[in-house]
RNA sequence: GGGAGAUUAGCUCAGCUGGUUCAGAGCACCUGCCUUACAAGCAGGGGGUCACAGGUUCGAACCCUGUAUCUCCCA
């Protein structure tokens, strides 16, 4: 059979990805097994692949696939989320091409509009992820606005309303004037900015003094209230009951002194504008300060204002500063950095508005979910984002649920318009509800609220509801199968940065309705950034398209590449040279498969260093497994990867490979032995099985090729290798002893230019005369003896390896300068590595309090060093 | 402004309880090889004052204090 040089990516993924959908290999129905749950952190469904998605879901289907391969009934479940402010923003830019309005549609013509789009490209991310490998359960695909979950989630505001934990109010709100709608705190992203100070005069009432006010904030004068200075200021303390005239619309406000204002900052007064800042508004609380509102819900100026009406927020603050410099009314403009807060989904400068809406206390609800983090019940990895969370989850502030978005789930409030308000699903049963509160309730006056809820308050339910939406009706008890099985999950992979978003809600909703945890370990991934550490994305044009990659490097070279560089919670450098090294990675795997597929079997004894090399790698096997089976329960994903990288490339290909390889004469491979021969193919499926998870594809292509096999022998569900009993340690370092002598071998032929394949001779100075690997070193270092002798060989080159020294006769005559310039060095290294130990030893103090273990590994070293320079003097006395 | 973390080779990172010849790995680099599994490879090699300054200790990359720089989170 005829199997090329280099190995095809595209057509493996193919065959094996549609075979393990055909098996249903994915699949998880709750049976005896324990289970091992994943549920996908659901990407947004009008998102496309990015570098962090696949970094994501590729140490999702690495930990599922391990898990699947160890005997778990591993449950991998995808979906995606209705992403309700990002998605609404797509379609109104979609329809706006289209020449339609969203103002001129109706709720329902929108929605209509809206699912169509995600009918047509939802879930496109969703293939994307097959691209990748991800072994989804696909049948088990959610969407948090499928009707069930949208029904879990109403369930729940009702539930959360009849505890009392739900109310609504007018409240100072992050307002996106472009989405207009409000959005919760983290959704504000702060970013500095370089803003102009204004320094503007009020003028006192009845009194020819001015006061000084700094803003950033000009364009918010007409909504000044007071003006606000420190009681300890003694430059102000003048003031007392004093009034100022407000500019542009000579509104006459009070001054008050509150301790809140900064001396230092500015001049030391501060506009309070109540409807605009939150500090104002809480002043204006404090001090019953009246509150205008002069911006609309786009970030135009409004009617309130009573100047500039209909001008947006930003070409007011221009004007008004002309307007005011022209009135001889601004002292001075000052350039400052400050930080201003811009939405995440629209990118607009975020308003504080007030307005009314719905708000979860979170004092309550999050007990349980802070407690269960910090005694370690929910474990972070890494570690150090117990503090982060702590921190928050301390501080936490009431969470803003509505949003002024029609794609999402309906808030069910049901009004009167005559001021009564029930919570319930359904008109019916409001109409029911409203009958007792208001006797002359007319049907047609009722109405729904007209927000959606906001979307984390549908992905908070994500690990319970993809199993049992209807849970939160009927209760715990009354969970269905799948519920029960499943939860809690095993492990959530995610990023850092919807730690509080999304995972900390997620626990709060856990002991809120299952009174246990969501997930047991969570795991954090860093951001992907580029090689200049900036982060990447479709602005700055510097995110390769994760496609792009797979089909240059294969899913299995991009999946190895993207984990080489990732530490936990720690932001990744990503480079494509990473993919490079993934794909020349499986290019090895690929070669080493062909080498051993070309072995030719025949009736012929085994020779002793193939023996010799079995027993050594199947210690070595064993004794990497168990680091890598170590490595994975600490979540250290990129060690547990190099550690197999090396144990295939070096021990496996370069080692024993090489050394169990046939020799090769006159044009033709000599024949391999039967027990050599089954050896290594045992070997090398072992090896598919640990490289499985990181290489799905690659492995199960090679796995077919090896042998022939039954429909349902596949390596992803192969059973994960075992440790055995008991490794061979000391034989595990004799034969790094034996590598060592070998690329000493190799050295020597280096330095004195001799082929490869002029074979040469080794004595080693000792009382032993053979010792287990002797044959394997022969053939590896290509000798033609090795042998022992008790006295010195002389005119032979000689090295040593810890203690013991070796000869190598040569035909060629030695350089005698050569040799003692090489052989003065090393005494000398030798001679001030004992002195540093003898100091050592010499310390009283070291002595008494260093642990025996330790001073006997000082003495040891001392007695290898003066024995290895007595070795080292005595060559160079017989060459000089 | 408050908090968390980082700084080890050219790059990306390990270094877990302070003690093995402990200063490591991979990549990159340099030298030599087209040696019939693999040039996407093989063999060999160079390279770090562990950010800086103090301190604790018999002993510090590791613990403490301060400084500098960077990153992230929160307000």
């Amino acid at each position: 059979m005829e199997i090329a040089k280099t190995y095809n990516s595209a057509q493996a993924e193919q065959t094996w990805y549609k075979y393990w959908l055909d098996n249903k290999f994915f699949k998880s129905t709750p049976d005896h097994r324990t289970p091992y749950t994943i549920v996908i952190p659901p990407p947004n469904v009008t998102g496309v692949l990015h570098m962090g998605h696949m970094l994501n879901n590729t140490i999702q289907d690495v930990l599922i696939r391990r898990a699947r391969m160890l005997g778990f009934n591993a449950c991998w479940v995808p979906g995606t989320d209705h992403a309700s402010i990002a998605t609404e923003a797509k379609v109104v830019a979609l329809l706006k091409e289209q020449g339609i309005n969203k103002a001129d549609l109706s709720r329902e013509d929108f929605l209509k509009h809206a699912w169509g789009w995600k009918e047509k490209y939802g879930g496109i991310i969703l293939e994307q992820l097959k691209k990748l490998g991800a072994s989804c359960d696909w049948d088990r695909t959610r969407f948090t606005m499928d009707e069930p979950m949208s029904e879990a989630v109403i369930d729940v505001f009702i539930d959360l309303y009849n505890k009392g934990h739900i109310y609504r109010g007018v409240r100072m709100v992050n307002w996106d004037p472009q989405g207009l709608t409000a959005v919760s705190d983290e959704e504000v992203i702060h970013k500095e900015a370089q803003s102009k100070l204004i320094y503007v005069k009020y003028q006192i009432q009845d009194s020819n003094e001015f006061m000084t006010v700094a803003t950033t904030r000009p364009e918010t004068i007409m909504g000044d209230t007071a003006v606000c200075v420190n009681p300890t200021d003694e430059r102000y303390a003048h003031l007392k009951g004093k009034q100022v005239i407000v500019p542009i619309v000579n509104r006459v406000v009070p001054i008050i002194f509150d301790e809140y204002v900064d001396k230092e900052f500015g001049t030391g007064t501060l506009k309070v504008t109540p409807a605009h800042d939150i500090n104002d508004f809480n002043l204006g609380q404090k001090h019953k300060l009246q509150t205008i509102d002069v911006l609309n819900s786009n970030g135009t100026i409004s009617e309130a204002a009573g100047a500039y009406v209909g001008l947006d927020r930003f070409a007011c603050r221009k004007q008004i500063i002309k307007d005011l410099e022209e009135l001889g009314l601004v002292v001075k403009i000052e350039d400052i950095k400050n930080k201003v807060g811009y939405s995440e989904r629209t990118n607009a400068v975020i308003e504080p508005r007030l307005s009314m809406q719905w708000f979860l206390k979170m004092e309550n609800v999050s007990k349980p979910a802070l407690e269960n983090v910090v005694n370690g019940e929910i474990k972070l990895i890494p570690e150090k984002f117990i503090n982060t969370y702590k921190h928050w989850m301390e501080n936490v502030h009431d969470w803003c649920i509505s949003r002024q978005l029609w794609w999402g789930q309906r808030i069910p409030a049901w009004y009167d318009g005559q001021g009564n308000t029930v919570i319930c699903k359904t008109k019916e049963e409001a109409v029911e509800k409203l009958k007792i509160k208001n006797s002359d309730l007319r049907i047609e006056n009722i109405t729904q609220d007209e927000d959606v809820l906001d979307t984390w308050f549908s992905s908070w339910l994500w690990p319970i509801t993809v199993f049992d939406p209807a849970v939160i009706r009927n209760g715990k008890a009354n969970a269905n199968a799948d519920l029960n099985y499943y939860y809690p999950t095993n492990d959530l992979v995610t990023a850092p940065e919807i730690l509080f978003f999304w995972v900390a809600r997620m626990a709060i909703a856990g002991y809120e309705w299952m009174q246990e945890k969501p997930f047991s370990n969570v795991y954090l991934t860093g951001i992907v950034r580029d090689k200049l550490g900036r982060k990447m994305s479709k602005s700055l044009g510097n995110s390769p398209d994760p496609l792009d990659l797979i089909e240059k490097y294969g899913a299995d070279g991009v999946r190895v590449g993207m984990l080489l560089c990732s530490p936990a919670g720690n932001d990744l450098m990503f480079d494509e040279s990473y993919c490079e090294q993934g794909r020349n990675f499986a290019n090895k795997v690929w070669n080493a498969f062909r080498l051993i597929k070309g072995f030719e079997v025949g009736n012929v004894e085994q020779p002793e260093s193939s023996n010799a090399a079995i027993t050594w790698f199947d210690n070595k096997l064993s004794e990497q497994l168990e680091i890598i089976n170590d490595h994975y329960s600490k979540y250290r994903m990129s060690d547990a990867l190099m550690t197999t990288y090396k144990l295939v490339w070096d021990d496996f290909c370069a080692w024993y490979l090489e050394a169990i390889k046939p020799e090769f004469i006159n044009g033709k491979s000599l024949p391999i032995d039967k027990v050599t021969y089954d050896a290594t193919i045992g070997y090398l499926e072992s090896l598919l099985k640990i490289m499985h998870p990181w290489m799905p594809f690659i492995t199960e292509e090679i796995w077919h090729l090896v042998n022939e096999r039954d429909a349902k022998d596949c390596v992803i569900v192969a059973e994960w290798p075992s440790v055995k009993g008991e490794i061979d340690k000391k034989q595990l370092a004799e034969f790094e002893v034996s590598k060592e002598l070998v690329a000493m071998v190799r050295n020597v032929r280096a330095q004195k230019q001799l082929s490869p394949k002029e074979k040469l001779e080794v004595i080693e100075k000792s009382e032993a005369t053979r010792s287990y690997f002797d044959s394997t070193i022969i053939k590896l270092a290509n000798l033609s003896s090795f042998s022992y002798t008790k006295d010195k060989v002389e005119g032979a080159f000689s090295f040593q390896i810890k203690t013991t020294e070796f000869y190598i006769p040569l035909a060629m005559n030695l350089n005698k300068e050569d040799e003692i310039e090489r052989l003065t060095k090393e005494l000398e290294y030798n001679i001030g590595f004992l002195q540093s130990v003898q100091k050592k030893l010499a310390n009283e103090k070291f002595v008494a309090n260093a642990k025996p273990e330790i001073i006997e590994v000082e003495r040891k070293k001392e007695s290898d060093t003066l024995s290895k320079i007595k070795t080292l003097e005595e060559q160079l006395a017989v060459l000089n």
